[in-house]
DNA sequence: CGAACGTTTGAACGATGTCAAGCGGGGTGG
DNA sequence: CCACCCCGCTTGACATCGTTCAAACGTTCG
């Protein structure tokens, strides 16, 4: 209480914005633990929060892979840099989602990764979660939940994503960032992200968009979108 | 010894085959593991070994996911049904490799799979690699990377394998059939499997492999195919 | 020997990529 | 506060690669 040190984020009840610790998906668990309260801060010590504007990176294989990001509000995009030079997008993450995950266990981070809208997340350096993993079996379950989601999500990509023509794709992006986003409002893409999200030109998404919200299927806000759910399912089947 | 039960296939010295064991992705621990050979057996009984032609299928998301499959040899393409209904590869795997991963941490499989080969494979139920988790903490490491090199493999499908022309797909899908067989001999696909591996028309395919031919960068063979690696290299960074 | 399947080959169409030019809005600097 | 500039987006025209449809071939297997 009078110590010097100041409180680990995760434990902090006065600090603003815990509620959404709940969220975490590396510490929503600990709420819940039977540990002290005391362990716990020398063990979330070096958990720190932090914000990013959008357009920031968060990652990349360049960096040092020593700990992974938990979102607690905000989207990001993970991609690559194909042999063609283009940029491919892999994944998209949302609020609750593990980024950089790959480094629990090895190094280097598997894909650059950059926030799609502002971001409120956490840091957690690996130590960290290999120590809270050693007293809290139930985390490792978690990591492997983790895993499993990771490639659910490439394999939508590779069967959902590139299959078929072009707005039937768009089409199930979209559908796909209102689903991650659940009741978060979800995130407008750029035309250049959405193209290399589907595996399109530019031109090409900027067209089918143009033409949907033609259609009253799409309306465009400055950072986010609604959609007529029912007709882009009906395109989406296609 | 004078047990009526057959001895646990993995412990039997006599077993035909057995050398092969130092490849089984899940066990290529055990022979080296400090537990009592009794021990061993009452773990390992449940596991089983057997051979499949070419063309058969392991398993598939109406398959009660109980149990892994590890490949001795062979090899093996994990494929889904596209929306469009056509059937679309994820994932290629060989010697080593293990089937249905995803089983070990929760039911369905995520995918079907076909031999590509005749293989050889042994068939874990879960209990049983929970059981050896639990006694041999290195299980786990090995395991997590299992999960890492899947998610790997699905990203250079979404990367390098969906990225440029026909040609340089092709290219890339051969060279990487060479990798994943290393010193063995790399399956020959037909060209539908091809086809759905690349994301292009069967047609396209055989126009593509037949040029190849005609290039005298690739021979096929009747089960396998050679190839000139610097020339399709070339036409893989294209 | 025949049937079935995978493959080859041809020809024509069409969706999408490419190239190029113009537009608009938001942010910066004067 | 305004003007300019830059960047992302739009729009058009055109070229092209790949798909599609169709037919014939060869091999394997019953």
């Amino acid at each position: 209480m009078t110590s010097a040190r100041p409180k680990a984020v995760c434990v902090d009840h006065d600090w603003v914005g815990r509620s959404d610790c709940s969220r975490c998906a590396v510490l929503h668990i600990v709420p819940f633990a039977p540990l002290p309260l005391t362990d716990l801060e020398e063990f979330l010590g070096p958990v720190t929060n932090f914000q990013l504007a959008r357009g920031a990176r968060l990652l990349g294989p360049e960096s040092h892979a020593n700990a992974v990001i938990t979102l607690r509000s905000g989207f990001v995009k993970l991609f690559e840099t194909a042999p063609s030079g283009r940029e491919r997008i892999v994944r998209l993450l949302g609020p609750g989602d593990v980024v950089g995950l790959e480094a629990l266990h090895a190094p280097p981070y598997l894909h650059a990764a950059e926030s799609l809208t502002p971001v409120d997340a956490c840091h957690l350096p690996i130590p960290v979660v290999h120590a809270i993993e050693a007293r809290m079996p139930e985390l490792h379950a978690s990591m492997l939940a983790r895993w499993h989601r990771s490639l659910e999500q490439a394999d939508r990509f590779l069967v959902e994503l590139l299959d078929g023509p072009a707005p039937t794709r768009v089409a199930r992006l979209l559908l796909m960032l209102v689903e991650l986003a659940g009741d978060s409002a979800p995130p407008r893409l750029t035309r250049l992200d959405t193209a290399s999200a589907v595996d399109i030109a530019p031109e090409t998404a900027s067209r089918v968009l143009t033409r949907f919200i033609g259609d009253g299927i799409l309306v465009e806000e400055r950072d986010s979108f609604r959609i007529d759910r029912e007709a882009l399912r009906t395109i989406a089947r296609s």
